[in-house]
DNA sequence: TGAAATGTTGGGGCG
DNA sequence: ACGCCCCAACATTTC
């Protein structure tokens, strides 16, 4: 067996972005340690798939080269054409699946098409059996006689020049050991409050899987056979409520991914086709879109979610539905530019969750929040941020005030602003955009788009 | 996995 | 005792 990763010569807007390429370096080291300790190694080429597999086949005269299937528009392009060259050449090809629960081809409506609402694709797919993961290879790996040629690590220069993810190793350990501590952890300690914790974004009350899912460390079969395991003594499954939410949201991840293999286009077009039409705000210099990405909007909750996305490449999901809805209805700018800094920025970036998301909030998605549906930043912050923790820990430059004007500093009265050492435009921006007034245009620009339907 | 406007209900103060 | 008003609490509708 020889294990081979190839870094693809990729370009375009889906090309792995920074922090991709970050967790990637620690996965691939993890990897490769791993299989060291094995007595294997990881073999890294760059360059065309197709052509850097058939070469490490060639190399070592592989009877057959197996991989895990996947389901953006691009890999499956590439799994049709590696098929075709291992054929031609002479070599099997063996495709499995295990990224996901259940197959998107296996999972139909009564019509025999795809699902375009949650509910009823969870209830289809809660009725078939999860297969139950096979245990990971222990023991001496085999290899051949002599090792094909190998690129060093470095040499694919996925670690950034810029010190931006300095922080990162103290908020997460890339790699399949890391995976399990995560899921473990969330088991035994958080899985049972999760529908009462999931949504502070101050708590460590969400399992924190995404990335290790995303890169392949750990399996949704193995998750779900860690919370069944949980529930084993009693005899019930799911074991209580929380680990059945939990389920629910592994579950929108296989939503996710049921709808980008059978809508394809949906990566960068509005599934609801009148959508593609919706009057965005114009914005010179990029001025919106930079507050926004820089966490300097003047709306705290909106900031510290944005700041907390830069320094550990990761935001909480209630926050992400909180910023994803600013820059969509408060600055109308379009979702696509949001799912782009998304995708540069997150370590757990993944096509099919960030199209689902971002489509879900514009409201131009399957099953998607209705447009109408505003988020008021201040009331989200006082429900889900009550004791302003999350707020004070990213914007610590609001630390001071009171919880009463922390989600709302410019409605503060003058003397409380100083007795925190706020001062609005110079330590903290004013709002970039009036909640009310904001609000109300992007009702109105929504009206247009449904007269001119 | 909204928010705001609008409508309804019912307790309590008051004449 | 009774009607009236106020208003909070809750429900419904609308965006």
């Amino acid at each position: 067996m020889v294990p081979v990763y190839v870094w693809r010569d990729s370009e375009g807007e889906f090309a792995p972005g920074a922090a991709t390429q970050w967790w990637l370096h620690h996965s691939l080291q993890a990897l490769g340690e791993q299989l060291t300790e094995q007595g294997s190694r990881l073999i890294i080429r760059r360059g065309s798939v197709v052509e850097a597999l058939l070469a490490v086949a060639a190399a070592v005269d592989a009877e057959a080269v197996y991989w895990t299937r996947g389901y953006e528009p691009d890999v499956r392009r590439e799994e049709a054409a590696l098929r075709q060259a291992l054929s031609q050449a002479g070599r099997t090809a063996r495709r499995f699946a295990g990224s996901l629960l259940h197959e998107p081809d296996e999972v139909s409506n009564q019509q025999g098409g795809p699902f375009k609402v949650f509910t009823p694709f969870w209830r289809s797919c809660l009725n078939r059996e999860v297969a139950a993961p096979k245990p990971p290879p222990h023991g001496k790996l085999n290899g051949p006689a002599e090792w094909p040629a190998t690129v060093p690590l470095e040499e694919l220069k996925l670690l950034p020049t810029l010190p931006w993810a300095d922080a990162f190793p103290e908020h997460w350990t890339p790699g399949e050991a890391g995976a399990q501590r995560a899921l473990h952890r969330f088991v035994a300690a958080a899985m049972q409050a999760y529908g009462d914790e999931r949504d502070l974004p101050d708590r460590v009350g969400t399992s924190r899987l995404s990335p290790h899912l995303h890169f392949g460390e750990i399996s949704p079969r193995q998750i779900w056979a860690a919370v069944a395991d949980s529930g084993r003594e009693r005899g019930v499954f799911p074991p209580n409520r929380g680990a059945q939410i939990f389920l629910s949201e592994v579950g929108w991840r296989e939503f996710a991914h049921h709808l980008l293999y059978h809508f394809p286009s949906t990566t960068t077009a509005p599934l609801r086709a009148e959508f593609a039409r919706f009057p965005w705000r114009e914005d010179p210099d990029d001025r919106l879109l930079k507050a926004w990405q820089q966490g300097r909007t003047g709306y705290p909750i909106v900031d510290a979610g944005m700041r907390e996305l830069w320094t550990t490449g990761w935001m909480h999901n209630r926050v992400r539905m909180v910023v994803a809805s600013f820059l969509v209805k408060h600055l109308r700018l379009p979702w696509q530019r949001g799912a782009a800094w998304f995708w540069d920025t997150l370590v757990d970036a993944d096509l099919a969750n960030n199209t689902l998301g971002w489509q879900w909030t514009a409201g131009c998605g399957a099953d998607a929040a209705p447009y109408f549906r505003v988020f008021n930043p201040m009331l989200q912050g006082a429900k889900f941020d009550r004791e302003g923790e999350y707020v004070r820990r990213w914007v610590p430059e609001l630390a001071k005030l009171p919880n009463q004007h922390l989600h709302c500093p410019w409605e503060a009265p003058m003397d409380i602003l100083a007795e925190a050492e706020v001062t609005l435009g110079k330590t903290y921006p004013h709002p970039l955009v009036d909640h009310g007034t904001a609000r109300a245009e992007a009702l109105a620009a929504y009206q247009e788009l449904k007269r001119e339907a």
